[in-house]
DNA sequence: AAGTCTCACAACCGCGTGGAT
DNA sequence: CATCCACGCGGTTGTGAGACT
């Protein structure tokens, strides 16, 4: 089966793009702007896929990006967000004005993988600057050498959905309670969140136990609820010095399903943290507006 | 100087997602 | 609700250029 093609690939030019398609492509989104890329080659008078149309221009000819090095903050910043978010090139590359997930994404297989494993191995070893690292020296001809996982300690995923059930242990939860919030799970001004969640569960717990039955409960038991109305604060707030602890914080015990995720985040919340962090001037100050997770938690 | 190797980066490809109908 | 379509994302490949022998 398979899917359909985004286009005919028949009569279309592939490969390198000449100065001349590129200034074609540069002038027609100038006076129709972005968007509608399936029709746009046929528009600017274009032979070649709405898709690499797109391509060409976020990561070429897009007048906001900034081409040369990478520099030392950058290169710091992007490690940091790959080890939290893992291979979501788009979302580090919101962090980086003017470079665009493919610029990094190169970048990180060429360059910081292999360096980010080396400094695991001997984490004393100084890291290198970028272009000492650069030709010749970086010594990784591993072009399938995407880091996927291996350097990724505390990735957060960034699907909420998947993490709507907590699986509950009452026993532990009782053994555990504590009236004011964990400190893992609060202590960053709004206590919100952690208030409501204790709110929701005492009920629950104390009605068991005041029924004199705790066999009852004896079992696990799930507990369907809206990641985004209890914890997001708090996991935004938190250091992250120990995901799975801080996942089921409070005694809540993980789901018994293998399969179950770490954390997860919605998009909407990265994205939010991300917008607002783009206005900044330079990657240093990026750096300095990381939410503490980043800062503190991981490393 | 010529051939080969290695690296960096641009471009391609397939799939997932979300909006429109 | 189901289907289609456009777009975005991440993985992979192709290629040009510098380094090395």
């Amino acid at each position: 089966m398979g899917r359909s093609p985004c286009c005919s690939k028949e009569g279309l030019n592939r490969g390198a793009w000449t100065a001349l398609e590129d200034k074609i492509l540069t002038d027609h989104i100038k006076v129709h702007g972005e968007g509608r890329w399936r029709n746009l080659p046929k528009r600017a008078g274009l032979k070649r896929c709405g898709k690499s149309c797109r391509l060409r221009w976020l990561n070429y000819l897009r007048p906001d990006i900034k081409r040369g090095n990478i520099s030392a903050d950058e290169e710091e910043l992007i490690i940091k967000l790959h080890k939290l978010l893992g291979n979501r090139w788009s979302l580090i590359a919101g962090r980086l004005p003017g470079r665009t997930d493919n610029e990094i994404k190169n970048y990180w297989n060429t360059n910081l993988s292999k360096r980010v494993s080396d400094r695991q191995k001997s984490p004393a070893a100084p890291s290198k600057k970028p272009e000492a690292a650069r030709r010749g020296t970086a010594g990784n001809g591993n072009a399938n050498g995407n880091g996927s996982g291996s350097s990724s300690t505390h990735v957060v995923r960034t699907r909420a959905t998947r993490c709507s059930k907590v699986f509950i242990n009452p026993h532990h939860y009782t053994q555990n309670r504590d009236p004011k919030p964990s400190s893992t799970c609060s202590n960053h001004g709004d206590h919100q969140e952690s208030k409501t969640m204790n709110e929701l569960l005492l009920p629950i717990m104390s009605e068991s136990e005041n029924e004199g039955t705790t066999d009852h409960i004896s079992s696990d038991f799930t507990f369907d609820f809206n990641m985004g109305e209890f914890c997001l604060s708090d996991l935004l707030n938190s250091d992250f010095c120990d995901v799975n602890e801080l996942n089921y914080s409070n005694g809540f015990d993980s789901s018994p399903s293998p399969d179950q995720p770490p954390v997860d985040f919605s998009d909407e919340m990265l994205k939010e943290w991300t917008t607002a962090a783009c206005s900044h001037q330079s990657a240093a100050s990026n750096l300095q507006s990381l939410p503490p997770f980043i800062e503190n938690g991981i490393e």
